[in-house]
DNA sequence: ACGATTGTAACAAACGTTTGCAACAATAAA
DNA sequence: TTTATTGTTGCAAACGTTTGTTACAATCGT
């Protein structure tokens, strides 16, 4: 189908390699003006394109990075992989992105796929459900960088954010504000940042001293309905919670649904931080605060980083950012 | 690095071929139990994974096709995606997306790269500049197939919405309420679904006898900013619209932000009716009203149409779905 | 004038697969 | 016993690159 080297060769009437070399010019391998002038025309003239594919064989490099993420069209991720393709493709690599809808036996399928497709690293935003599969790449020293969610047990490369000092910041301005009694409403409990959340929440409880001992924590799952009901049964309560600090976009919907149903009015009678990162939520229907995570800085520091591991692939490092 | 079939062949004592055809299990080649049950205990044993790279090398299929698309973290562009992935790894195929950034330089070398990649199809929503690239893809026989957006000087398989349709009844139902004035606010104007979004409304505008032969079209640029000043000058006009139909999700912010800022309310003194797909829409500050591409279905109908293709390289149609 | 040095380009092997063909046994047919 | 047949496996080429080594000139130094 396409031309190929050897096209190529044919026309100029020169060996194949000769060509390679003109075309990656290496400097160890001189070559004549008038050959390297000829194979030059002749490239444009058929607009020979080198094929990735035998080149990948060939050199063990892809120029490919992969990402994974639990959800593409949740806009925390779409945005990463936005600005991490953006990052990749001015240093001249491609990003493959892929889905692995929250679900643990996909992320490990994907995983095989990617390495076996040649990757030359891999950045990951774990299903947290298991973490074999995670291990065995930093085992094999695999240029590997996780985002978002990490492990506790064992070290990796990793871009997340301060989610324990952001949750307990959140509830020191609601105390602030002077509300005594704040409900936090979850999504998955096991993942890594609402973990960090919980515990900065909980600090804050504390120190602060609110809640008067009562368990104001509701949650399970990351859909609108789980968020709704969540929210509904704090409200229930003979002295329902004057705030709420809510742990998604799609979540904090819910809750936002509950407290309207309520006749309840935000942030009048209740108020709500949330983490969530969506350009919508100055249009919501109430004035929210949020606590936004910096995708573009994600996704660059990502890239950074990764590219670090594949080019020595020794060091090791452990980062934050806020 | 990891296993290759060699390695195998060399545990089991027999040729890489050998392992190969047992993996591939090929019928007309007949393998004795023995030597097979001994190969996939190897196989097993060492966790052996085929070389894609190899394999696409050798075979010239990839089992990859390519989805490029000109903002992916647009919740449009992004539930097309993740449905596409989906249905790919259904059937076995790995989706590897591109985001053009609007560019179409960028959408040319993002064709090129996976081309040489050796993706066995392709789906784009491409960036409306130029066509010459699309056109050559379809010359070629190239598997491919267009959503979202598409050309009207020549065919290709597409996957498009009935947008002028839809805003024909989006004006009928503002014209029924007795809106008499309607605004257009618009996003870049020579895409395929601005296109015909415009042919609707100005079909509807002349059917209905709307507008008074005042020109209530503005727009230009796909940004909330944009949306905003777009509105404001429809409003200051002397004899303002009552009611906006508006092409994209961002604009509509923008819109939205205008109409408040003059003071008036939503639906009370405008209407509005939206292009617009996400979920964020019902809890908006105004109840709005939006028409809804479906994303699912259209990444659906995309794939399928594309396999169709890839399979037999000679079909060629024409999909529309609403 | 002759060997040594240089510039230039071809050769061949390799990356990990797949697959048509040949080869070798063992068995069946004669 | 010989020949044909079948079942099972090995051999080698191919996919399109890259790169160490070799080969051939022409140029240089002496």
């Amino acid at each position: 189908m396409a031309a190929t080297l050897k096209d190529v060769a044919k026309m100029c009437g020169v060996h194949p390699s000769t060509v390679s070399r003109v075309l990656r010019n290496k400097e160890n391998m001189p070559i004549s003006k008038e050959t390297r002038e000829k194979i030059l025309k002749a490239v444009n003239e058929i607009n020979y394109q080198p094929d990735q594919t035998a080149r990948a064989l060939r050199l063990k490099k892809s120029n490919v990075i992969g990402l994974i993420i639990p959800n593409i069209s949740s806009p925390y991720f779409s945005g990463i992989a936005k600005t991490m393709e953006l990052e990749c493709s001015k240093i001249g690599y491609t990003l493959n992105v892929c889905d692995t809808n929250e679900e643990q036996e996909k992320e490990i399928r994907v995983v095989n796929d990617l390495l076996s497709r040649g990757v030359d690293g891999l950045v990951i935003a774990p299903v947290q459900d298991s973490d074999q599969h995670i291990r065995a790449l930093v085992e094999k020293k695999f240029p590997l960088v996780l985002i978002d969610r990490c492990f506790d047990d064992f070290e990796t490369n990793a871009v997340i954010c301060n989610d324990e000092d952001s949750a307990y910041n959140a509830l020191s301005i609601l105390s602030e504000m002077g509300h005594e009694r704040i409900g936090f409403i979850i999504g998955r409990p096991n993942l890594f940042p609402v973990v960090k959340r919980l515990q900065g929440y909980k600090k804050a409880i504390a120190d602060y001293k609110l809640n008067d001992g009562t368990k104001l924590i509701s949650g399970g799952e990351p859909t609108l309905q789980s968020g709704y009901e969540s929210a509904l049964k704090l409200l229930n309560f003979s002295v329902p919670p004057t705030a709420f600090l809510v742990s998604g976009s799609i979540i904090t919907l819910g809750v936002i649904k509950a407290i309207l149903e309520k006749g309840l009015s935000i942030p009048e009678d209740i108020s709500i931080i949330g983490f969530t990162d969506t350009i919508y939520s100055p249009y919501l229907v109430c004035p929210l605060t949020t606590i936004s995570h910096p995708v573009q800085e994600i996704g660059k520091r990502a890239v950074e980083l990764l590219l670090d591991n594949i080019n020595n692939k020794d060091s090791l490092q452990f980062e934050k950012i806020l």
